[in-house]
DNA sequence: GACGCACCGCTTTTT
DNA sequence: GCGGTGCGTC
């Protein structure tokens, strides 16, 4: 116990040790915010104050989930197995596969992700007729996940006009479909919990009662269905349940878009008459300069529950702020201070640089894979997403549960078995003359479609027959073999890399098979009430006899449903070369949660960071500076930021302004590499050396554009495009076009929040910066 | 049934 | 500027 307390400041110490109370925990970057989430479980139960079966610990990632796992089996010489640790949609599938009678599902219901939801959305509005122009696909889908994101079904959603009357038809018609199949969406696995807990008094009683300690990460990126999830687990208004632990960030919500609520962090403040609220804010992770530029920033932010970091770690280095001309050269700098970093000894992997959106790591790569430095960039396709993988995963689907179409129409012509379009639909009209999925409408059809059709459910029937006593990876290597797929993409010329990742999938499923509990011999198709009901643990309350929806996974259900199941909610990696030491390509959204020696943030730019579409938006330029706060946080010792003049962008070349940023950041802080503006200093005559006249090694493409545009400031009275200029009135601008010459020469120039203006150079009084 | 061409859209992302 | 998608042709 003194070992598990020791070496914590007193607010960590505090946050541990608080009495069984709900209590938020406002925990600012790098402040040991997962060592109170762990340190707090593991002291409860040595206290004695709660059994492990007590505890419900929910993070938004299978990655938070494991890292909590791992420390907490570090710090308790017990078995972590009672504990309830996971992701919401992992826990509510754990629930739902239990209770699937009262929740109206079938045992082996699929989960769909965004792919095949999407493509499930375009089936059926071509089944009905709907033009995909007046309703987009993604847009019905976003109509759709929003409601569910809200609780409403799409009985309980308002409509007030025609459009919208439609949508709610659809959303109807969506969720009757995935009902027929035995299918739900990521959404709705949270939804389905909710109103399955809601409805089954029992049931919930039993679950608040079982919890006595409920522990949320990330409690600021929470949307509004997982705050009342999380009410109704911590029976909230009700005389049952536990205490309701919340440890987030104001400051690091950066997920609005997809329905995060931060309003939900003072809403359980409210709600739940918090007493107990403690601010982390002593940060080990970055040296004071780097502290002082986040704290300055975010203090721009308003309605903030208020929160300012500092350190012991002295001033350090000051930010290094470069102006590159263009992208490329942005990123050859880049290189070169890397270079510099890594002769300096840094690794390669402590140096991230980050972006605001991924269109701009292109010139990034190009420019590292010329320059011949390793480097990896995050966030690419995962391995349970692709293609050749979906394929497998979707005969393995055939085998759990047939009447999922959108696996049927994925692979019942893939590999190509003459089944084309035309017999896809007459099986299509078929099912919705029979009102059945389409593998059950296979024997109403007739003649030659007829029979190829019935020849691939005979191979899908066939392989479940073939595979009944065989674990798993066998039932795995055999599909692979039979469906055809790995003869299909070892036939092919670039096949290789496919054969390899349908091939992995086979220890993938030996893997899981271990790591999930069960036996290692245990047959994949066969139900949990014959494999392990003896683990269930089986609750009478009020005479209904539940069996709890405890952990492992093998008592509630088979090896094969389980790793589908794992595949929807657990992706996969991204990229395999995990010990190479290469240098950190990421977006700011994907490098929240981690840190670095060195950090680069770039594309620094009015309209890019923050970007542009966020100004239109409520509060969007204030989520934007959340996101820089962000960046700046993830450094420990170096912080570098660069923005360009020009930037090559949707193909189009773009003269941006820098970013609003600058001027919030501390001026003793920063370090311009370049010559900088003066704020104060726009209408002074003395002209600026600027990075375009002292460019250091520039590549040859960006001498070729400096070129060109010199050669047109002859004819406009030396104006050249590009160049940062200042206006009486407007105030500061860069320069985007210029039209015509001599006394007639026009200039367009974008004045950053003032608008595109277009000024006649003889008229206007411009200052060059 | 495979390939080629035209068209679209384009912020951020986990489950 | 690029990648995904959907349609038309051989």
């Amino acid at each position: 116990m003194q070992n598990l307390l020791h070496n914590l400041n007193p607010e960590q110490l505090a946050a541990v040790t608080l009495p069984p109370q709900n209590a938020l925990i406002l925990a600012g970057a790098g402040s040991g915010k997962t060592r109170v989430l762990t340190t707090r479980i593991a002291w409860l139960i040595q206290t004695g104050q709660v059994s492990p079966a007590g505890v419900l610990a929910v993070t938004f990632t299978n990655k938070a989930a494991k890292e909590m796992l791992t420390r907490l089996s570090t710090m308790l010489p017990i078995n972590t197995r009672g504990m309830w640790i996971g992701t919401f949609h992992g826990l509510c599938n754990r629930l739902l596969r239990t209770h699937y009678k009262d929740a109206a599902l079938p045992q082996t219901f699929q989960i769909l992700d965004s792919q095949d939801q999407l493509s499930m959305i375009k089936r059926l509005l071509k089944a009905n007729n709907i033009d995909d122009e007046k309703f987009p696909p993604k847009q019905v889908m976003y109509f759709i996940n929003n409601n569910k994101d809200q609780g409403l079904r799409a009985s309980q959603v308002e409509a007030y006009d025609a459009l919208e009357r439609k949508l709610v038809e659809l959303y109807q018609l969506y969720d009757d479909q995935c009902q027929r199949e035995g299918v739900v969406d990521f959404a709705e696995l949270l939804l389905r919990t909710y109103e399955l807990l809601s409805r089954n008094e029992p049931l919930r009683q039993h679950y608040q009662q079982r919890f006595r300690h409920i522990l949320v990460d990330e409690f600021q990126d929470t949307n509004n269905l997982q705050y009342a999830w999380l009410k109704l687990m911590a029976g909230h208004g009700s005389p049952y349940g536990g205490a309701l632990f919340a440890v987030g960030d104001d400051d690091q919500s950066i997920y609005a878009f997809r329905g995060a609520n931060v309003g939900n962090m003072q809403a359980f403040e409210s709600e739940f008459r918090v007493q107990n609220l403690i601010k982390l804010e002593q940060n080990y992770r970055s040296h004071g300069h780097i502290l002082d530029a986040a704290n300055m920033l975010i203090a721009n932010n308003s309605r903030r529950l208020g929160k300012n970091l500092r350190t012991d770690a002295g001033h350090g280095e000051p930010v290094r702020v470069y102006e590159a001309s263009s992208d490329l050269q942005e990123a050859q700098w880049i290189i070169e201070e890397a270079k510099s970093l890594i002769a300096e000894g840094a690794l390669r992997r402590e140096i991230a640089i980050l972006y605001r959106s991924n269109a701009q790591s292109r010139v990034i790569e190009h420019a590292l894979f010329s320059a011949g430095m390793p480097y990896h960039v995050y966030g690419g396709l995962r391995y349970f997403q692709r293609a050749e993988v979906k394929h497998a995963i979707a005969y393995l689907q055939l085998m759990d549960n047939p009447h999922n179409d959108s696996a049927f129409l994925r692979v019942v012509n893939f590999p190509a078995r003459g089944i084309g379009a035309r017999s896809i639909e007459q099986l299509q009209n078929a099912a919705a003359t029979y009102n059945c999925s389409l593998y059950a409408a296979v024997p109403y059809m007739v003649g030659k479609a007829g029979s190829s059709l019935a020849a691939f459910t005979k191979l899908i029937e066939g392989v479940r027959f073939e595979t009944q006593q065989l674990a798993l990876p066998e039932l795995v290597k055999i599909t692979l073999d039979s469906s055809g797929l790995l003869q299909h993409y070892a036939n092919e010329k670039e096949g290789a890399d496919r054969v390899e990742n349908l091939e992995q999938m086979v220890s993938a499923a030996t893997q899981f098979v271990s790591e999930e509990g069960f036996g290692q011999g245990a047959p994949a198709h066969l139900g949990p009430q014959a494999s392990a009901a003896a683990g269930a643990q089986v609750v009478v309350a009020d005479g209904v006899e539940i069996i709890d929806a405890d952990a492992p996974l093998a008592t509630v259900m088979s090896p094969l449903s389980a790793f589908l199941s794992h595949a929807s909610l657990e992706a996969g990696d991204n990229q395999a070369q995990e010990g190479q030491d290469a240098l950190q390509l990421m977006t700011v959204h994907s490098a929240k949660g981690l840190e670095f020696d060195n950090v680069f943030i770039t594309g620094l730019e009015e309209g890019l960071f923050p970007h542009e579409s966020s100004s239109k938006e409520e509060g969007g330029v204030e989520e934007e500076r959340r996101l820089m706060y962000v960046a700046i946080t993830r450094a420990r010792k170096r912080l570098y930021m660069a923005f360009c003049q020009t930037r090559m962008l949707h193909g189009q070349t773009r003269y941006n302004m820098k970013s609003r940023f600058f001027d919030e950041l501390p001026e003793e802080s920063l370090k311009w590499l370049t010559a900088r503006v003066q704020q104060n200093n726009w209408f002074s005559t003395g002209s600026r050396k600027s990075a375009w006249d002292e460019m250091p090694s520039v590549p040859s493409a960006d001498n070729r554009l400096a070129a060109r545009m010199n050669e047109r400031s002859g004819a406009s009275g030396g104006w050249r495009i590009g160049e940062s200029v200042a206006h009486a009135k407007f105030g500061e601008g860069v320069i985007v076009n210029l039209e015509g010459s001599g006394a007639n020469c026009r200039a367009q120039i974008n004045f950053g929040s003032f608008g595109m203006k277009v000024l006649d150079l003889s008229v206007a009084k411009l200052e060059r910066l």
